[in-house]
DNA sequence: AGCGAACCCAAACCTTTGTTTAAGGGTAAT
DNA sequence: ATTACCCTTAAACAAAGGTTTGGGTTCGCT
Protein backbone atom coordinates (compact mmCIF):
# COMPACT_ATOMS: atom_id res chain seq x y z
CA UNK A 1 0.00 0.00 0.00
CA UNK A 2 1.88 3.58 -1.10
CA UNK A 3 0.89 6.33 1.16
CA UNK A 4 -1.55 7.94 -0.15
CA UNK A 5 -3.89 5.42 0.18
CA UNK A 6 -2.96 5.26 3.49
CA UNK A 7 -3.51 8.80 4.02
CA UNK A 8 -6.89 8.29 2.24
CA UNK A 9 -8.01 5.47 4.60
CA UNK A 10 -7.08 7.40 8.11
CA UNK A 11 -9.41 10.17 7.26
CA UNK A 12 -12.17 8.16 6.22
CA UNK A 13 -11.60 6.02 9.31
CA UNK A 14 -14.87 6.61 11.80
CA UNK A 15 -13.79 8.95 14.81
CA UNK A 16 -15.30 9.22 18.33
CA UNK A 17 -15.81 12.85 18.83
CA UNK A 18 -15.71 13.51 22.51
CA UNK A 19 -17.18 16.72 23.74
CA UNK A 20 -17.33 17.23 27.50
CA UNK A 21 -15.82 20.09 30.16
CA UNK A 22 -14.41 17.55 32.47
CA UNK A 23 -10.83 17.48 31.25
CA UNK A 24 -10.32 14.57 33.21
CA UNK A 25 -12.86 12.25 31.53
CA UNK A 26 -11.76 13.78 27.96
CA UNK A 27 -8.22 12.40 28.95
CA UNK A 28 -9.34 9.14 29.73
CA UNK A 29 -11.72 8.56 26.95
CA UNK A 30 -8.99 9.85 24.27
CA UNK A 31 -7.44 7.18 25.63
CA UNK A 32 -9.50 4.54 26.12
CA UNK A 33 -10.32 4.80 22.33
CA UNK A 34 -6.40 5.22 21.59
CA UNK A 35 -5.55 1.92 22.94
CA UNK A 36 -8.72 0.14 20.73
CA UNK A 37 -6.90 1.47 17.51
CA UNK A 38 -9.88 3.93 17.11
CA UNK A 39 -9.14 7.63 15.94
CA UNK A 40 -10.94 10.25 18.21
CA UNK A 41 -10.94 13.81 18.98
CA UNK A 42 -11.71 15.76 22.43
CA UNK A 43 -13.34 19.14 22.59
CA UNK A 44 -14.31 21.10 25.75
CA UNK A 45 -17.69 22.35 25.18
CA UNK A 46 -19.99 22.20 22.17
CA UNK A 47 -19.37 25.72 20.26
CA UNK A 48 -15.23 24.08 20.13
CA UNK A 49 -16.74 21.17 18.57
CA UNK A 50 -18.89 22.81 15.97
CA UNK A 51 -15.98 25.32 15.11
CA UNK A 52 -13.46 22.35 14.75
CA UNK A 53 -14.88 19.07 14.00
CA UNK A 54 -15.61 17.49 10.84
CA UNK A 55 -19.26 16.75 10.67
CA UNK A 56 -19.70 15.18 8.03
CA UNK A 57 -17.57 12.50 8.91
CA UNK A 58 -17.88 9.41 9.52
CA UNK A 59 -17.67 8.04 13.03
CA UNK A 60 -20.24 9.19 16.47
CA UNK A 61 -20.15 12.02 19.00
CA UNK A 62 -19.77 11.30 23.00
CA UNK A 63 -21.21 14.14 24.56
CA UNK A 64 -22.51 15.08 28.36
CA UNK A 65 -25.99 16.64 28.19
CA UNK A 66 -25.08 19.54 30.80
CA UNK A 67 -22.80 21.58 28.90
CA UNK A 68 -22.21 25.33 28.97
CA UNK A 69 -24.30 26.96 26.41
CA UNK A 70 -26.22 24.32 24.51
CA UNK A 71 -27.89 21.30 26.01
CA UNK A 72 -27.78 18.11 24.84
CA UNK A 73 -31.49 18.92 22.59
CA UNK A 74 -30.24 21.52 20.81
CA UNK A 75 -27.27 20.38 20.42
CA UNK A 76 -28.53 17.62 18.08
CA UNK A 77 -30.99 20.04 16.33
CA UNK A 78 -28.23 22.49 15.58
CA UNK A 79 -26.15 19.43 13.84
CA UNK A 80 -28.90 18.43 12.32
CA UNK A 81 -29.63 21.62 10.90
CA UNK A 82 -25.98 21.91 9.87
CA UNK A 83 -26.19 19.04 7.80
CA UNK A 84 -24.70 15.98 10.04
CA UNK A 85 -26.25 12.80 11.19
CA UNK A 86 -23.69 11.97 13.03
CA UNK A 87 -24.93 9.53 15.93
CA UNK A 88 -24.88 10.73 19.42
CA UNK A 89 -24.26 9.16 22.39
CA UNK A 90 -25.10 10.93 25.41
CA UNK A 91 -23.21 10.83 29.11
CA UNK A 92 -24.82 12.61 31.96
CA UNK A 93 -23.53 12.55 35.52
CA UNK A 94 -27.61 13.65 36.64
CA UNK A 95 -29.47 12.79 34.28
CA UNK A 96 -33.49 11.60 34.91
CA UNK A 97 -35.83 9.19 32.94
CA UNK A 98 -37.33 12.41 31.70
CA UNK A 99 -34.55 13.34 29.88
CA UNK A 100 -33.27 9.92 28.50
CA UNK A 101 -36.45 9.39 26.55
CA UNK A 102 -36.40 12.80 25.33
CA UNK A 103 -33.11 12.19 23.73
CA UNK A 104 -33.61 8.77 22.76
CA UNK A 105 -37.08 10.00 21.00
CA UNK A 106 -35.07 12.62 19.07
CA UNK A 107 -32.29 9.85 17.83
CA UNK A 108 -29.42 9.21 20.45
CA UNK A 109 -28.13 6.09 20.03
CA UNK A 110 -27.59 5.48 23.99
CA UNK A 111 -27.76 7.67 27.24
CA UNK A 112 -25.31 6.58 29.59
CA UNK A 113 -24.84 7.42 33.34
CA UNK A 114 -21.56 8.70 34.44
CA UNK A 115 -19.72 6.79 36.12
CA UNK A 116 -19.71 4.39 33.51
CA UNK A 117 -17.12 0.96 32.45
CA UNK A 118 -14.69 1.37 29.51
CA UNK A 119 -16.77 -1.70 27.86
CA UNK A 120 -20.38 0.29 28.35
CA UNK A 121 -19.18 3.02 26.79
CA UNK A 122 -17.31 0.42 23.91
CA UNK A 123 -20.12 -1.17 23.21
CA UNK A 124 -22.30 2.05 22.55
CA UNK A 125 -19.51 3.86 20.34
CA UNK A 126 -19.17 0.05 18.50
CA UNK A 127 -22.50 0.31 17.69
CA UNK A 128 -23.38 4.08 17.29
CA UNK A 129 -20.17 3.41 14.48
CA UNK A 130 -22.01 0.56 12.84
CA UNK A 131 -25.85 2.77 12.85
CA UNK A 132 -23.99 5.29 11.25
CA UNK A 133 -22.16 2.67 8.55
CA UNK A 134 -26.14 2.16 7.77
CA UNK A 135 -27.02 5.26 7.70
CA UNK A 136 -24.39 6.01 5.35
CA UNK A 137 -24.85 3.47 2.77
CA UNK A 138 -28.45 3.79 2.49
CA UNK A 139 -27.88 7.54 1.96
CA UNK A 140 -25.05 7.07 -0.72
CA UNK A 141 -27.62 4.53 -2.30
CA UNK A 142 -29.71 7.86 -2.48
CA UNK A 143 -26.92 10.04 -3.37
CA UNK A 144 -25.35 7.73 -6.41
CA UNK A 145 -29.55 8.26 -8.02
CA UNK A 146 -29.86 12.15 -7.33
CA UNK A 147 -26.94 12.59 -9.10
CA UNK A 148 -28.23 10.75 -11.96
CA UNK A 149 -31.12 12.75 -11.66
CA UNK A 150 -29.18 16.13 -12.29
CA UNK A 151 -27.75 14.97 -15.45
CA UNK A 152 -31.41 14.96 -16.90
CA UNK A 153 -32.98 18.01 -18.54
CA UNK A 154 -36.28 19.42 -17.16
CA UNK A 155 -38.53 17.85 -19.77
CA UNK A 156 -36.42 14.29 -19.23
CA UNK A 157 -37.29 14.58 -15.58
CA UNK A 158 -40.53 15.01 -16.14
CA UNK A 159 -41.03 12.36 -18.58
CA UNK A 160 -39.49 9.83 -15.80
CA UNK A 161 -41.72 10.68 -12.88
CA UNK A 162 -44.57 10.21 -15.37
CA UNK A 163 -43.22 6.91 -17.06
CA UNK A 164 -43.01 5.74 -13.45
CA UNK A 165 -46.29 6.72 -12.09
CA UNK A 166 -46.99 4.17 -15.51
CA UNK A 167 -48.63 6.22 -17.66
CA UNK A 168 -48.31 5.14 -21.32
CA UNK A 169 -46.27 7.30 -24.21
CA UNK A 170 -49.61 8.54 -25.74
CA UNK A 171 -50.75 9.68 -22.08
CA UNK A 172 -47.48 11.25 -21.64
CA UNK A 173 -47.74 12.58 -24.59
CA UNK A 174 -50.38 14.66 -23.70
CA UNK A 175 -50.16 15.15 -20.38
CA UNK A 176 -47.21 17.46 -21.95
CA UNK A 177 -48.89 18.66 -25.05
CA UNK A 178 -46.31 16.93 -27.24
CA UNK A 179 -45.87 13.80 -29.60
CA UNK A 180 -45.62 10.50 -28.58
CA UNK A 181 -42.17 10.40 -30.91
CA UNK A 182 -40.80 12.91 -28.59
CA UNK A 183 -41.76 11.46 -25.34
CA UNK A 184 -40.02 8.07 -26.59
CA UNK A 185 -36.96 9.90 -27.45
CA UNK A 186 -37.09 11.88 -23.33
CA UNK A 187 -37.69 8.47 -22.50
CA UNK A 188 -34.71 6.78 -24.43
CA UNK A 189 -32.35 9.91 -22.73
CA UNK A 190 -34.14 8.64 -19.48
CA UNK A 191 -32.93 5.14 -19.37
CA UNK A 192 -29.65 5.80 -20.89
CA UNK A 193 -29.07 8.67 -18.03
CA UNK A 194 -30.39 6.45 -15.51
CA UNK A 195 -28.80 3.43 -16.27
CA UNK A 196 -31.49 1.34 -16.03
CA UNK A 197 -32.68 -0.92 -19.04
CA UNK A 198 -35.97 -1.42 -17.68
CA UNK A 199 -39.28 0.50 -16.31
CA UNK A 200 -38.34 -1.92 -13.65
CA UNK A 201 -35.08 -0.77 -12.47
CA UNK A 202 -36.37 2.99 -12.90
CA UNK A 203 -39.18 2.58 -10.72
CA UNK A 204 -37.39 1.47 -7.93
CA UNK A 205 -34.67 4.33 -8.28
CA UNK A 206 -37.09 6.94 -8.54
CA UNK A 207 -39.32 6.03 -5.36
CA UNK A 208 -35.15 5.45 -3.77
CA UNK A 209 -35.32 9.39 -4.10
CA UNK A 210 -39.41 10.06 -3.67
CA UNK A 211 -39.79 8.24 -0.20
CA UNK A 212 -35.93 10.55 0.80
CA UNK B 1 -76.53 5.77 12.08
CA UNK B 2 -77.91 2.30 13.13
CA UNK B 3 -77.25 0.01 16.61
CA UNK B 4 -75.07 -2.19 14.45
CA UNK B 5 -72.88 0.39 12.93
CA UNK B 6 -72.76 1.78 16.26
CA UNK B 7 -71.33 -1.11 17.85
CA UNK B 8 -68.77 -1.91 15.63
CA UNK B 9 -67.65 1.56 15.87
CA UNK B 10 -67.31 1.14 19.72
CA UNK B 11 -65.60 -2.50 19.54
CA UNK B 12 -62.76 -0.73 17.09
CA UNK B 13 -62.62 2.36 19.10
CA UNK B 14 -58.89 2.31 20.18
CA UNK B 15 -58.51 1.01 24.05
CA UNK B 16 -55.68 1.87 26.75
CA UNK B 17 -55.01 -1.33 28.67
CA UNK B 18 -53.48 -0.50 31.98
CA UNK B 19 -51.35 -3.56 33.47
CA UNK B 20 -50.10 -2.77 37.86
CA UNK B 21 -50.36 -4.42 40.95
CA UNK B 22 -51.41 -1.32 42.31
CA UNK B 23 -55.21 -1.59 42.89
CA UNK B 24 -54.54 2.62 43.76
CA UNK B 25 -52.78 2.98 40.24
CA UNK B 26 -55.10 1.05 38.29
CA UNK B 27 -58.35 3.08 39.39
CA UNK B 28 -57.01 6.16 39.15
CA UNK B 29 -55.92 5.34 35.44
CA UNK B 30 -59.57 4.22 34.81
CA UNK B 31 -60.75 7.23 35.93
CA UNK B 32 -58.55 9.23 33.99
CA UNK B 33 -58.92 7.72 30.88
CA UNK B 34 -62.73 7.57 31.33
CA UNK B 35 -62.96 11.06 31.87
CA UNK B 36 -61.25 11.91 29.00
CA UNK B 37 -64.23 9.53 26.84
CA UNK B 38 -61.05 7.09 25.78
CA UNK B 39 -61.84 3.29 26.43
CA UNK B 40 -60.09 1.88 28.85
CA UNK B 41 -59.40 -1.83 30.63
CA UNK B 42 -57.49 -2.92 33.50
CA UNK B 43 -55.25 -5.81 34.61
CA UNK B 44 -53.53 -6.75 37.54
CA UNK B 45 -50.54 -9.12 36.15
CA UNK B 46 -48.85 -9.70 32.54
CA UNK B 47 -50.49 -13.09 32.65
CA UNK B 48 -54.14 -11.64 33.40
CA UNK B 49 -53.39 -9.15 30.72
CA UNK B 50 -52.10 -11.49 28.16
CA UNK B 51 -55.25 -13.92 29.59
CA UNK B 52 -58.05 -11.81 29.23
CA UNK B 53 -57.06 -9.15 26.53
CA UNK B 54 -57.32 -8.82 22.86
CA UNK B 55 -54.02 -8.34 21.82
CA UNK B 56 -54.81 -7.37 18.39
CA UNK B 57 -56.94 -4.58 19.19
CA UNK B 58 -56.38 -0.90 18.44
CA UNK B 59 -54.67 1.30 21.42
CA UNK B 60 -51.88 0.77 23.82
CA UNK B 61 -50.68 -0.37 26.86
CA UNK B 62 -49.56 1.31 29.73
CA UNK B 63 -47.61 -0.98 31.96
CA UNK B 64 -45.85 -0.82 35.31
CA UNK B 65 -41.61 -2.60 34.14
CA UNK B 66 -41.52 -4.05 38.15
CA UNK B 67 -44.45 -6.66 37.94
CA UNK B 68 -44.47 -10.10 38.86
CA UNK B 69 -43.30 -12.96 36.90
CA UNK B 70 -42.83 -11.04 33.76
CA UNK B 71 -40.32 -8.24 33.66
CA UNK B 72 -41.12 -5.39 31.05
CA UNK B 73 -38.72 -6.46 28.15
CA UNK B 74 -39.68 -10.05 28.66
CA UNK B 75 -43.33 -8.89 28.44
CA UNK B 76 -42.45 -6.92 25.05
CA UNK B 77 -40.76 -9.97 23.18
CA UNK B 78 -43.66 -11.76 24.73
CA UNK B 79 -46.25 -9.72 22.97
CA UNK B 80 -44.43 -9.41 19.94
CA UNK B 81 -44.43 -13.40 19.72
CA UNK B 82 -47.97 -13.42 20.10
CA UNK B 83 -47.86 -11.07 17.12
CA UNK B 84 -49.32 -7.82 19.02
CA UNK B 85 -47.72 -4.38 17.47
CA UNK B 86 -49.86 -2.68 20.62
CA UNK B 87 -47.24 0.38 21.38
CA UNK B 88 -46.24 0.35 25.25
CA UNK B 89 -45.45 2.83 27.53
CA UNK B 90 -43.79 1.62 30.57
CA UNK B 91 -44.51 3.27 33.99
CA UNK B 92 -41.77 3.02 36.87
CA UNK B 93 -41.57 4.03 40.69
CA UNK B 94 -37.62 2.64 40.52
CA UNK B 95 -36.07 2.59 37.38
CA UNK B 96 -32.98 4.05 36.38
CA UNK B 97 -31.51 5.12 33.01
CA UNK B 98 -30.28 1.96 31.57
CA UNK B 99 -33.67 0.32 32.19
CA UNK B 100 -35.22 3.16 30.28
CA UNK B 101 -32.73 2.78 27.62
CA UNK B 102 -33.03 -0.57 26.87
CA UNK B 103 -36.71 0.02 26.89
CA UNK B 104 -36.75 2.90 24.15
CA UNK B 105 -34.42 0.71 22.12
CA UNK B 106 -36.92 -2.14 22.50
CA UNK B 107 -39.48 -0.02 20.75
CA UNK B 108 -41.33 1.57 23.81
CA UNK B 109 -42.94 4.82 23.03
CA UNK B 110 -42.46 6.22 26.45
CA UNK B 111 -41.43 5.74 29.86
CA UNK B 112 -42.62 7.68 32.38
CA UNK B 113 -41.42 7.65 36.58
CA UNK B 114 -43.96 7.52 38.81
CA UNK B 115 -45.59 9.51 40.06
CA UNK B 116 -46.47 11.19 37.05
CA UNK B 117 -49.36 13.84 36.07
CA UNK B 118 -52.20 14.01 34.61
CA UNK B 119 -51.26 15.36 31.24
CA UNK B 120 -47.64 13.52 31.18
CA UNK B 121 -49.54 10.45 30.74
CA UNK B 122 -52.59 11.61 28.42
CA UNK B 123 -49.68 13.15 25.96
CA UNK B 124 -48.24 9.58 25.92
CA UNK B 125 -51.42 7.87 25.86
CA UNK B 126 -52.19 9.83 22.95
CA UNK B 127 -49.09 9.88 21.19
CA UNK B 128 -48.87 5.96 21.11
CA UNK B 129 -52.54 5.89 19.93
CA UNK B 130 -51.21 7.85 17.02
CA UNK B 131 -48.39 5.74 16.58
CA UNK B 132 -50.44 3.04 16.16
CA UNK B 133 -53.03 4.40 14.13
CA UNK B 134 -49.68 4.89 11.43
CA UNK B 135 -48.55 1.32 11.96
CA UNK B 136 -52.03 -0.12 11.42
CA UNK B 137 -52.34 2.38 8.48
CA UNK B 138 -49.33 1.08 6.52
CA UNK B 139 -50.00 -2.94 8.03
CA UNK B 140 -53.22 -2.46 6.33
CA UNK B 141 -51.77 -1.43 2.96
CA UNK B 142 -49.51 -4.37 3.19
CA UNK B 143 -52.28 -6.52 4.25
CA UNK B 144 -53.94 -5.83 1.08
CA UNK B 145 -51.12 -6.37 -0.99
CA UNK B 146 -50.72 -9.43 0.12
CA UNK B 147 -54.17 -10.67 0.18
CA UNK B 148 -54.16 -10.31 -3.50
CA UNK B 149 -50.97 -12.39 -3.74
CA UNK B 150 -53.13 -15.17 -2.26
CA UNK B 151 -55.11 -14.87 -5.07
CA UNK B 152 -52.23 -16.11 -7.06
CA UNK B 153 -51.30 -19.49 -8.35
CA UNK B 154 -47.97 -20.74 -7.81
CA UNK B 155 -46.92 -20.36 -11.31
CA UNK B 156 -48.64 -16.78 -12.00
CA UNK B 157 -46.89 -15.49 -8.18
CA UNK B 158 -43.24 -16.27 -10.38
CA UNK B 159 -43.95 -14.75 -13.29
CA UNK B 160 -44.97 -12.03 -11.07
CA UNK B 161 -41.52 -12.19 -9.16
CA UNK B 162 -39.83 -12.50 -12.55
CA UNK B 163 -41.57 -9.01 -14.07
CA UNK B 164 -40.78 -6.98 -10.87
CA UNK B 165 -37.33 -7.53 -12.00
CA UNK B 166 -37.83 -6.07 -14.94
CA UNK B 167 -36.69 -8.87 -17.48
CA UNK B 168 -38.52 -9.32 -20.72
CA UNK B 169 -41.21 -12.11 -21.47
CA UNK B 170 -38.74 -14.18 -23.33
CA UNK B 171 -36.00 -14.11 -20.64
CA UNK B 172 -38.84 -15.22 -18.41
CA UNK B 173 -40.40 -17.78 -20.59
CA UNK B 174 -36.62 -19.17 -20.88
CA UNK B 175 -35.70 -18.69 -16.67
CA UNK B 176 -39.16 -21.28 -16.08
CA UNK B 177 -38.72 -23.56 -19.00
CA UNK B 178 -41.70 -22.55 -20.70
CA UNK B 179 -42.86 -20.35 -23.91
CA UNK B 180 -43.40 -17.03 -24.11
CA UNK B 181 -47.06 -17.56 -24.84
CA UNK B 182 -47.66 -18.88 -21.60
CA UNK B 183 -45.80 -16.48 -20.20
CA UNK B 184 -47.95 -13.95 -21.45
CA UNK B 185 -50.79 -15.23 -20.27
CA UNK B 186 -49.45 -15.62 -16.63
CA UNK B 187 -48.63 -12.21 -16.81
CA UNK B 188 -52.24 -11.50 -17.89
CA UNK B 189 -53.80 -12.89 -15.31
CA UNK B 190 -50.87 -11.07 -13.13
CA UNK B 191 -51.96 -7.43 -13.52
CA UNK B 192 -55.79 -7.98 -13.63
CA UNK B 193 -55.34 -10.20 -9.83
CA UNK B 194 -52.88 -7.64 -8.57
CA UNK B 195 -55.51 -5.19 -9.85
CA UNK B 196 -52.94 -3.14 -11.62
CA UNK B 197 -52.76 -1.63 -15.17
CA UNK B 198 -49.12 -0.80 -15.18
CA UNK B 199 -45.59 -2.58 -14.86
CA UNK B 200 -44.77 0.70 -12.12
CA UNK B 201 -47.78 -0.08 -10.04
CA UNK B 202 -47.13 -3.69 -9.72
CA UNK B 203 -43.54 -2.72 -8.69
CA UNK B 204 -44.90 -0.99 -6.46
CA UNK B 205 -47.20 -3.21 -4.83
CA UNK B 206 -44.28 -6.23 -5.12
CA UNK B 207 -41.63 -4.07 -3.57
CA UNK B 208 -44.10 -3.27 -0.67
CA UNK B 209 -44.21 -6.73 0.43
CA UNK B 210 -40.40 -7.49 -0.35
CA UNK B 211 -39.30 -4.75 2.52
CA UNK B 212 -42.18 -6.24 5.11
C1' DA C 1 -22.72 36.17 -35.02
C1' DG C 2 -21.89 31.73 -33.79
C1' DC C 3 -22.29 27.76 -30.66
C1' DG C 4 -24.25 24.48 -27.78
C1' DA C 5 -28.05 22.76 -25.31
C1' DA C 6 -32.68 21.77 -24.83
C1' DC C 7 -36.70 20.90 -27.04
C1' DC C 8 -39.52 19.41 -30.73
C1' DC C 9 -41.25 16.46 -34.77
C1' DA C 10 -41.52 12.72 -38.65
C1' DA C 11 -40.86 8.40 -41.35
C1' DA C 12 -39.65 3.87 -41.19
C1' DC C 13 -38.67 -0.20 -39.00
C1' DC C 14 -38.29 -3.62 -35.52
C1' DT C 15 -39.23 -5.63 -30.95
C1' DT C 16 -42.02 -6.36 -27.20
C1' DT C 17 -46.29 -6.62 -25.04
C1' DG C 18 -51.40 -7.28 -24.86
C1' DT C 19 -55.51 -9.85 -26.27
C1' DT C 20 -58.56 -13.26 -28.20
C1' DT C 21 -59.84 -17.84 -29.32
C1' DA C 22 -59.27 -22.63 -29.12
C1' DA C 23 -57.53 -26.63 -27.08
C1' DG C 24 -54.82 -30.61 -24.59
C1' DG C 25 -52.95 -32.73 -20.25
C1' DG C 26 -52.44 -33.17 -15.23
C1' DT C 27 -54.14 -33.44 -10.57
C1' DA C 28 -57.04 -33.24 -6.62
C1' DA C 29 -61.48 -33.18 -4.60
C1' DT C 30 -66.44 -34.52 -4.63
C1' DA D 1 -66.15 -40.37 -12.84
C1' DT D 2 -67.07 -35.88 -13.18
C1' DT D 3 -65.78 -31.33 -11.99
C1' DA D 4 -62.69 -27.79 -11.20
C1' DC D 5 -58.41 -25.75 -11.40
C1' DC D 6 -53.82 -25.21 -12.99
C1' DC D 7 -50.41 -25.29 -16.49
C1' DT D 8 -49.42 -25.43 -21.05
C1' DT D 9 -49.32 -24.13 -26.18
C1' DA D 10 -50.72 -22.25 -30.97
C1' DA D 11 -52.27 -18.77 -34.39
C1' DA D 12 -53.17 -14.25 -35.36
C1' DC D 13 -53.84 -9.73 -34.63
C1' DA D 14 -53.65 -5.19 -32.10
C1' DA D 15 -51.18 -2.01 -29.35
C1' DA D 16 -47.27 -0.12 -27.26
C1' DG D 17 -42.42 0.53 -26.89
C1' DG D 18 -37.55 1.07 -28.86
C1' DT D 19 -34.28 2.70 -32.45
C1' DT D 20 -32.30 5.16 -36.28
C1' DT D 21 -31.91 8.99 -39.26
C1' DG D 22 -32.69 13.53 -40.33
C1' DG D 23 -34.26 17.94 -39.59
C1' DG D 24 -36.33 21.97 -37.25
C1' DT D 25 -36.87 26.00 -33.40
C1' DT D 26 -35.61 28.69 -29.48
C1' DC D 27 -32.65 30.49 -25.95
C1' DG D 28 -28.64 31.90 -23.62
C1' DC D 29 -23.81 32.46 -23.62
C1' DT D 30 -19.38 33.77 -25.69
Amino acid sequence: MNNATKIVQETSDPIVYVVDDDLGVRDALLELFMSMKMKAATFDSPSDFLERADIKRAGCIVLDVRMPGLNGLDFQNHLDTAGSKMPIIFMTGYGDIPMTVRAMKAGATDFIPKPFSDNVMLAAVENAIRVDGERRKSAAAIGAVNSLVQTLTPREREVMFEVAKGLMNKQIAFELGITEMTVKLHRMSVMRKMEVRSVADLVRKVEQIREA
